[in-house]
DNA sequence: CCTCTTTGTTATCATTTGATAACTAAATAA
DNA sequence: TTATTTAGTTATCAAATGATAACAAAGAGG
């Protein structure tokens, strides 16, 4: 198995993951947030609290843009802003009870979903799947 | 392990491969194409040839925004229409020759990060990683 | 034959996004 | 103390995207 046919494999196994991504959250999102707000709660929901700086290089915009939306999310009291105590500059989001509760409802859509493309799995499968799951996460996508 | 747990590993491993294929794919696209139109263009390149509305269903975009951004690459000269002789709706679409030069050039670029990323990794690693990819796309992923 | 469905196009307009410049405020380094 | 860097904001404008309507042409089914 050389490296560049592992490369290779990457990019097909990258693909399938966005198609089936896709396909999982697919009209989950509540239709009065844009698609870039949503991925920007995904991500805070994920890993809460996070900085607009963080948010901006994970999602590859630029700071006046991360603001601007980041302004937006916070009329639409999906999240909150906490001053760090430390170095005031900076800023840590986190979802809002709203933000929290639009979020759930998101993911118990995907969650059905998942379900259902694993309801015929047998258990030895699911222990493959959760195994594979830890190894890719510590060893590739670190 | 229930399978709500295994949904919470799933929800933070796509979030994982998403920020790590930004890693890799960050600014490694031409400039002259927009984000949107190199992800049609990679859509094609893992599975051509598609239709159109394959194209459509997995990028989540309307049949006119997608015939209007294949219009785009067409007349960059990136893609190739083909009518399918069975069914005269139909068409497939393929990379051109500067299509297939232009990705061949990104994904050098990605492939280079992504050796990068896996220098250290032993054999047996790189193992585990390519049986781990193969079980997700085999029973996860399809 | 006629109707319905599928596949794709073109045009249009509102909204979102990307990019840039000019800015404030706080921390850090010289 | 005085730069310089870091974190974030506001404003602005061009470009890209999303959504919709109106259309054409081919296939499928009665």
């Amino acid at each position: 198995m050389d490296k560049n046919a592992l490369f290779y494999k990457l990019v097909s196994f990258t693909s399938s993951v966005h198609r089936v991504t896709q396909e999982l959250t697919k009209n989950a999102k509540s239709d009065s947030i844009s698609q870039t707000q949503y991925n920007i709660l995904e991500y805070i929901s994920v890993g809460q609290p996070v900085t607009p700086s963080e948010i901006n290089d994970c999602q590859n915009m630029s700071m006046p843009n991360t603001s601007r939306e980041l302004s937006k999310l916070s009329k639409k009291n999906l999240i909150e802003k906490l001053n760090d105590t430390e170095d005031r500059r900076k800023q840590y989001i986190r979802l809002s009870n709203d933000g929290e509760a639009m979020m759930n409802e998101a993911f118990a859509t995907i969650e059905s979903r998942f379900l259902k493309r694993i309801e015929n799995a047998s258990i030895e499968d699911l222990d493959e799947i959760e195994h594979a799951l830890e190894v890719l996460q510590t060893k590739l996508f670190y």
